[in-house]
DNA sequence: TTGTAAGCGTTATCAA
DNA sequence: TTGATAACGCTTACAA
C-alpha cells in the first residue's frame, strides 16, 4: 500500500458521492443508516483517516499552537511544555516549540516563524533581554491569541500565568532571616525581566520588614544561569565581612555560587546560608541540598494552555465577534511552595548534628 | 487588518490572473519583468505571505517531522532536539515532539499520532520496555522515512545514529581498572535496550581483558533513572566486601547511587570509584564530580535529522522510485569522549592532595 | 436521503 | 508572456 485512502476512494467503491461519504463519516443526522454502515465498513477496511491538511485548509485553522521558551535544557520549561501537551494533544492541536536563547532578536524570529506558519495561538515566556513589546502589541492587535507565562511583560494587556514572585522571594528571604542571617546578599537577574524585578522587590521587602538595612552593594545583578552564580560568588568573596546569607534569583545561579564558594573553602550553610528560586532536579542533588521555591511547572503549562485554548475557541465563537471585548484577558497566579533544605539551615537550628 | 492577503488579492488589485501572480512570486523564467516588479510591490505592501496549508495540500507533504523521545526532562534528549531543529527549521520543516515516557504503548500512540498527522518522516529513540518492532516494520513497509537514534532496535533495517556504547563502556570500565579497582559492580539498564546490552558487553570485555573475574552478582539490573541508582546502591551496600568500583549505565543512575552511598558513609572515590555514561549537566555538579562518557548530543540530533532529510527528499526524487533499494539505510557511529573526574580517581593517583 | 458544485489558497498544465 | 482550468481532500449550501 502506498497511497492513503480518501473519501473519493470510499465514494467510488460504493458508487455514491463524496458528500454522502463525508456526511456519513461526520455522523450527521441526515444519512441513511444503511449507507452509513456501508461507508464506515469500507472506511475501516481501507484504513481511512481524514487528511489533516485539507481539513485545515477548509477550516482555516492550522490546529497548531506555537510556544516560545527561553530554553528547554533546564527542565523547568520542559516540565511546563509537558503540561501544555497534556492540554493540546487531546484536542487535536499540535505544538511547535522554539527557543529564544534569551535573545530578543531570536524571539522575534520565532514569533515571525509562527505567524508565517499561521499558528492558531502563541504561548510565550519572554527572553531575558527582550523588549519586543511592539511585536506583542502587533500580534494582539492582529487578533492573535496570546498568553504569557512565567516571564511576562509588565505593560501588555494579555492573559498571563505567573506565580507571585514577589511574595515567594519575600518568604525565602524571610526564611533566611529566621535562620539568623543578618547580611543577606541577592543575586538578581536581568533588570528588565519581570521575575527579576519582582524577586528583588520581595527580597527588599523582607529586609525592611525585619529592620535590616538594604545595602545596594549586596545586590549583584548578573543573569539567570549557572555562570552568573560563579561570577556573583567571585564578587561575594571579595566582600569583607562576607555576607551570611544569599538569596539567588534562580536555582542555577544559586548552584553556581555554591560551587564557587565551596571551592574556596566557604561552608554552606555555616558560613553563608543559601536559598534559590524555582525547584530544579539539581536542587536536591547539590550538597548541601538547596532551599528553594518550588513552582507548579506542570500546572503552569496546563493553565496557560487552557487560557489559550479558551481564546482560540471563543474566537471562532459567533457570540464573540468583538475582539476588543477583552473578556479573555486574565491573569492567573498559581501557588508555589518554599522547600526548606540544608543549604539554609543554620547550625544552631539544625536537628541531629 | 484581520485577514491575511492571498494571491487573489494581489491578482485582483493588478487586474491579472492568479497564475501570473503565482509565477511572479515563484520567480519563474517566463514572467514579464514589469509584471513581476508590480506583483512584488503589491505583495510587499499587502504583507503577503503564502499560506503554508494550501502549499502542503498541493505538495502532498506536510513539511512536518515527528520525533519520539523517551523523555526530555533530562537535557540529554533536549540537546539532541536542538540539533534536530537546527537542521529542519532552515529547510522549512516543523518538528512535532512526543514523549513515550519509556512505555511501549505510549510510544505506539505517538507513532499513530504522527501517522495520522501525515508527518513526512519520523525520528525515534525507542522506549525502555518497548518492543514495537512490528510497528517499525509496518512504517518502513509503508515507505515512511524513519531514523533511529541513540536507542535503536537490533533487528530493524533502518538508518541509525549511535555512539559505540560497547567501546565506551569498555573504556570507562578499563579506566576504573587502571585506577586500581578490582571488584567493579555494574548497574545495567533494562535488558532489551540496545544501550544496556552494549554497555554491559563493554563492561564485561574490559574485565576479561584485564583478567578480572566476571561476577554476575555484581551486575545489578535496574533502570536508567536516578531511582534505579538508589535501589542498586542498597543492594551494593549489602555486599561483603563492598565492591571498589561502580560503572553505571547512565549518569542519573550513577548519581542516584552516589547519593545513597554518601548518605551511608561510603566515600567516593576512596571506598568506591564511580563512573557513569552520558554527560549530563549534573555530572559536574555532584560531589565529587562524576567521571562519565560524554556524547555529542547536538551532533546526534544534526546527524539523525540529516539522514531523515535525505530520505524524505530522495523519496520525492524521480530517480529513486525503488523504495527497497535501501541506499538510504545507513548506520552512523559518532565519537564520544571519556570525561575523567574525581569520582573515579583513586587516592594514590590523585594530584595535589 | 443523496448528489452537485463551490470553495479553502496554491501551483501545474495547457492554450492562447 | 499571460490566462483558464483543474487539482490537492474535504465540507457544506443548495438542489433534486
Amino acid at each position: 500500500m502506498t497511497k492513503r485512502a480518501t473519501i473519493k476512494d470510499i465514494a467510488h467503491e460504493l458508487n455514491i458521492s463524496t458528500s454522502t461519504v463525508s456526511r456519513a463519516l461526520a455522523d450527521q443526522w441526515d444519512v441513511n443508516p444503511d449507507t452509513r454502515r456501508a461507508v464506515l465498513e469500507v472506511a475501516k477496511r481501507l484504513n481511512y483517516r481524514s487528511n489533516p491538511i485539507s481539513l485545515r485548509l477548509r477550516s482555516r485553522q492550522t490546529w497548531t499552537v506555537g510556544v516560545v521558551v527561553p530554553e528547554f535544557i533546564n527542565s523547568y520549561f520542559a516540565e511546563i511544555l509537558i503540561g501544555m501537551q497534556r492540554v493540546f494533544f487531546p484536542k487535536g492541536y499540535n505544538i511547535l516549540v522554539a527557543q529564544s536563547n534569551e535573545t530578543a532578536s531570536v524571539e522575534e524570529n520565532n514569533l515571525k516563524l509562527f505567524e508565517n506558519n499561521m499558528v492558531d495561538g502563541i504561548l510565550i515566556s519572554v527572553a531575558q533581554d527582550s523588549d519586543n513589546t511592539a511585536i506583542y502589541d502587533r500580534l494582539l492587535k492582529n487578533d492573535m491569541p496570546l498568553v504569557f507565562f512565567n516571564r511576562v511583560p509588565e505593560d501588555i494587556r494579555a492573559s498571563k500565568v505567573i506565580v507571585d514572585d514577589r511574595k515567594w522571594a519575600f518568604l525565602a528571604t524571610e526564611h533566611l532571616i529566621s535562620q539568623g542571617c543578618r547580611r543577606i546578599a541577592h543575586f538578581a537577574g536581568n533588570g528588565n525581566l519581570s521575575v527579576s524585578v519582582e524577586r528583588r522587590h520581595g527580597y527588599i521587602s523582607a529586609l525592611k520588614k525585619h529592620g535590616l538595612p538594604v545595602d545596594e552593594s549586596l545586590i549583584i545583578e548578573a543573569g539567570l544561569q549557572m555562570e552568573s552564580g560563579y561570577i556573583g560568588a567571585m564578587k561575594l568573596l571579595q566582600m569583607d565581612p562576607l555576607p551570611d546569607g544569599l538569596f539567588a534569583v534562580t536555582d542555577p545561579v544559586a548552584i553556581g555560587a555554591m560551587k564557587f564558594l565551596k571551592n574556596h573553602g566557604i561552608r554552606i550553610p555555616e558560613d553563608i546560608a543559601v536559598a534559590g528560586f524555582t525547584e530544579s532536579p539539581y536542587a536536591t542533588i547539590v550538597e548541601p541540598p538547596l532551599t528553594t521555591v518550588r513552582q507548579p511547572t506542570f500546572d503552569i503549562g496546563v493553565t496557560a494552555a487552557t487560557l489559550l485554548l479558551d481564546q482560540i475557541t471563543s474566537r471562532h465563537d459567533p457570540d464573540k465577534s468583538d475582539s476588543w471585548s477583552g473578556d479573555n484577558v486574565r491573569t492567573v497566579t498559581l501557588e508555589a511552595h518554599l522547600e526548606v533544605r540544608e543549604s539554609s539551615l543554620c547550625k544552631n537550628f539544625r536537628g541531629g548534628s
